[in-house]
DNA sequence: ATGACTTGCGCGGCAAGA
C-alpha cells in the first residue's frame, strides 16, 4: 500500500518575501504537492533553486507585481497554465498539473479566484465570470472520472460560521449571495469541500487581515479551500489548517490548509 | 475613529488586497 499523499495550498502573499517561511514549511510538513497563490513575480524571479534544493519540482504561472500561481511537487509533474474560457484574460490565476502516484495519477489545480471587490464593478463581474469558467473546467474534469483536487484561495466565505464577524462581510464580494451561489454551483457538480467533509465546527479560519489586530482578536475568515472529485473524496483521510504559520514574524495573511489522501 | 497593514514599483506615494 502506497503512503498517503499530502496536498497543501497556501496564498503566500509574495513568494520572494516568504521564501524562508516556504522552505520551513516544506521541511516541517513535507507536502507531496503544494499549491501556491499570489507569488507576485515573473517565472524567472521565483526562488526556484532554493525550492529545488529542498527536493521539489516547480511549475509556475507567474505575473509581474500581481497574482501568480505555482505548483510544487516531490514527483515530476506535467503542468498546463491558465483557466480555459477566455483567451483575452491576462491574469495568472490558474495552473493545473498531473502528478504521478504509483501506477495512477492525481490531477491538482492551484487556483487564485479573483477577490471581486468592490461589488457592482467590472471587478465583481470578472469574479463571477471566472467562477463560471472554473465550473466549466470542473465539469470537463469530472467527465474523466479521475482523482483530482482543486486547491487554492477561492475568495469565498461559504457560510456564516466561516467568519468570526459575519456582519462585517454581508456586502462584500467574498460573501455576497451571488458569490456563494456560484460556489455552491461548483460543489453541486459533485465536488466535495474537504474541510466540511470532516467537521461542522465554526471558527476555522485560513485568513486574518493584517489590519486592526485581526490575528490577535482571532477575527478571521475561511476562504482557502480544497475541492475534491468523487474519486479523491473516497480517499480523504484528514484535513489540517496550519494556523501556526500566521504567528511567525512577517507572515502571509493566509495560512496553509492541507489534506491527506489514501 | 474618515484609523489601524503589507505588498510591488521604484524612490513618492499610489494601487491592490480581503
Amino acid at each position: 500500500m502506497e503512503r498517503a499523499v499530502r496536498i497543501a495550498t497556501w496564498n503566500v502573499n509574495s513568494v520572494r518575501q516568504r521564501t524562508e517561511h516556504l522552505l520551513r514549511y516544506l521541511k516541517e510538513v513535507e507536502p507531496d504537492v503544494l499549491c501556491l497563490q499570489e507569488i507576485k513575480c515573473l517565472d524567472e524571479a521565483f526562488p526556484r533553486l532554493e525550492v529545488e534544493s529542498a527536493g521539489y519540482n516547480v511549475a509556475t504561472h507567474g505575473q509581474k507585481t500581481f497574482n501568480g500561481v505555482a505548483i510544487l511537487s516531490k514527483r515530476p509533474i506535467e503542468a498546463t497554465r491558465g483557466l480555459p474560457g477566455d483567451e483575452h484574460d491576462e491574469q495568472s490565476r490558474y495552473i493545473e498539473a498531473i502528478v504521478p502516484h504509483g501506477k495512477t495519477i492525481i490531477r491538482v489545480a492551484s487556483i487564485y479566484l479573483p477577490n471581486g471587490n468592490p461589488p457592482l464593478t467590472e471587478k465583481y463581474s470578472y469574479k463571477l465570470a471566472w467562477m463560471d469558467r472554473l465550473i466549466s473546467r470542473a465539469r470537463e474534469l469530472l467527465k474523466l472520472e479521475e482523482c483530482f483536487v482543486l486547491a487554492g484561495d477561492y475568495n469565498v466565505i461559504p457560510e456564516a460560521r466561516d467568519a468570526r464577524d459575519i456582519a462585517a462581510w454581508t456586502g462584500d464580494a467574498l460573501y455576497l449571495p451571488a458569490t456563494r451561489a456560484k460556489f455552491r454551483e461548483l460543489l453541486n457538480l459533485g465536488l466535495t469541500e474537504a474541510l466540511r467533509a470532516t467537521t461542522d465546527e465554526a471558527g476555522l479560519y485560513t485568513f486574518w487581515d493584517y489590519q486592526a489586530g485581526a490575528w490577535q482578536k482571532n477575527n478571521g475568515i475561511r476562504i482557502d479551500h480544497l475541492l475534491l472529485s468523487p474519486q479523491a473524496a473516497d480517499r480523504l483521510q484528514s484535513v489540517a489548517i496550519d494556523k501556526h504559520m500566521r504567528a511567525l514574524e512577517k507572515p502571509s495573511d493566509h495560512v496553509p490548509i492541507r489534506i491527506d489522501l489514501a
